[in-house]
RNA sequence: GGAGGCUUCGCCUAGCCUGGUCUAUGGCGCCGCACUGCUAAUGCGGUUUGGGUUUAUCGCCCAUCCCGGGUUCGAAUCCCGGAGCCUCCGCCA
């Protein structure tokens, strides 16, 4: 997927900057001798060296002015150029993934419901109020929805912290820069909400923004740093007409509990392994069918050297559908939000990768249609019945 | 929303009024060396970050005193704009 004359264009710009540099160092540098010269010139010279030096200012300025412009063009021809793939990643589009594992036995259900249905005995989902006071894609979760989604948050967050990460809740609106240096203002930029009347922030679409953005432009002591970060999440699900119209599958917004990692560059791939794994055990301990996915070249995205996911087996569909995503984006994000740490030769860039542990919208309906009993009640997993109030069973009401 | 104060190389801090060896002071912390039976103490040296040049090392050069402009031969220092923090007033969950 690299494009041959993308790297051109940057290696073009990366010789105009450092012959831009080359120039205007060198007139600052007389510049500057000069001006020295003349704070100890006898008071009968100075006139005639300042206006030597004068004439210098002009080019001085002019030189400068092409190192700024030097600079911008390399940045913009490195944000170009999306991370370089890792090694193993199969080739091909968003259908040409390899399928790594399969856990779990496909549930037999004899005219299974969708989750709205199943939801809608629950009293647990309202679609309708949700289009008339936001529009499509949004809803209400009352009731038993709410609590499930509590519930959720509280045993991810519990898991993630058992597993050593600081919880935090990160806010899901960041500056312009944080944006950019997550990748997500490249091939995304239009799944992203931008408010721009009055404020000049952009709307998260996963914590994934906030949590990169906490340590930009720091020289990280410490590794590895893990945070489990709760927010908001907002999608313009542009160019998704059609797709998934039903439920609370794909909307605009809804809340996710995302893990998010810091670590040396050469601990990345071993990182991203820990990561799918505690994906895996939250979603085994809500008792879920999945199966594990290595997601191919083409889907990657403009971040992630290799991302893998965890897709859920939903009843209703008879289909896996996506409940968690976790990329390796190596030291893609670090160079553009400008973290390091300290290196045997010197500071370097670290790697950062992230996994989603709960998108609360997307598990609730995995959880009524995958758990759905014949008679409209809903089946809890025994790991979030300690969050429900003991209640081993959902019942409509 | 209004008024005032502040922002210096990890932390604290000098410098700003009165522009020029500021190539930024001192303390703390940290690193190295010396001394000492070990530690402590003491002494000496080092310690912002980024970039350019260099095969590499050494070195040399440029930038960096919150950010962006401006004045000037020359800006940490003067002027304008912005951001963040603090205090007080107003408003508010």
């Amino acid at each position: 997927r690299a494009d041959p004359d993308a790297i051109d264009r940057l290696l073009d710009a990366d010789d105009l900057r450092r012959a831009a540099i080359s120039r205007a160092d060198s007139l600052r540098a007389e510049q500057k001798t000069i001006s020295r010269a003349i704070a100890q010139a006898a008071p009968e010279d100075r006139h005639a060296v300042q206006a030597r030096a004068r004439a210098r200012k002009e080019a001085v300025r002019a030189a400068e002015t092409d190192q700024n412009s030097a600079d911008d063009a390399l940045r913009l021809a490195q944000f170009a150029i999306a991370n370089l793939v890792e090694d193993g990643v199969p080739p091909g589009g968003e259908d040409d993934f390899v399928t790594l594992e399969v856990v779990g036995d496909v549930p037999q259900i004899e005219n299974p419901k969708d989750h709205l249905e199943i939801g809608a005995g629950l009293k647990a989902i309202d679609m309708e109020r949700g289009a008339k006071v936001s529009g499509a894609r949004f809803y209400f979760l009352t009731g038993v929805g709410a609590q499930l989604e509590f519930a959720l948050i509280n045993l991810a967050m519990a898991q993630a912290s058992a597993a050593g990460f600081t919880p935090v809740i990160a806010p899901a609106l960041v500056k312009p820069e944080i944006m950019e240096g997550t990748g997500f203002l490249g091939a995304h930029a239009a799944e992203v909400y931008h408010l721009d009347k009055d404020d000049d922030l952009y709307l998260v679409g996963t914590s994934e923004v906030a949590l990169a953005g906490y340590h930009s432009n720091e020289i990280l002591a410490e590794l590895p740093l893990r945070y489990a970060g709760f927010s908001s999440c907002f999608r313009r699900e542009a160019g998704s007409y059609g797709k998934d119209t039903k439920g609370i599958i794909r909307v605009h917004w809804f809340d996710k509990v995302e893990m998010f990692s810091y670590v040396r560059a050469d601990e990345a791939r071993e990182e991203h392994q820990r990561l799918l794994a505690w994906e895996r055990e939250f979603i085994d301990s809500l008792e879920l069918t999945y199966r594990v996915i290595d997601v191919a070249a083409g889907d990657l995205g403009s971040s992630a050297a290799r991302k893998f996911d965890i897709e859920a087996w939903f009843p209703s569909q008879g289909a896996y559908r996506e409940l968690t995503s976790t990329s390796n984006c190596t030291t893609f994000q670090a160079r553009r939000l400008n973290i390091r740490t300290k290196g045997a030769k010197g500071n370097e860039p670290v790697a950062t990768l992230n996994g989603t542990l709960c998108a609360a919208a997307r598990t609730i309906a995995c959880l009524l249609d995958h758990h759905q009993q014949p008679d409209g009640s809903v089946y809890v997993p025994a790991a979030l019945r300690p969050y429900l109030g003991g209640r081993e069973v959902l019942t409509p009401t």
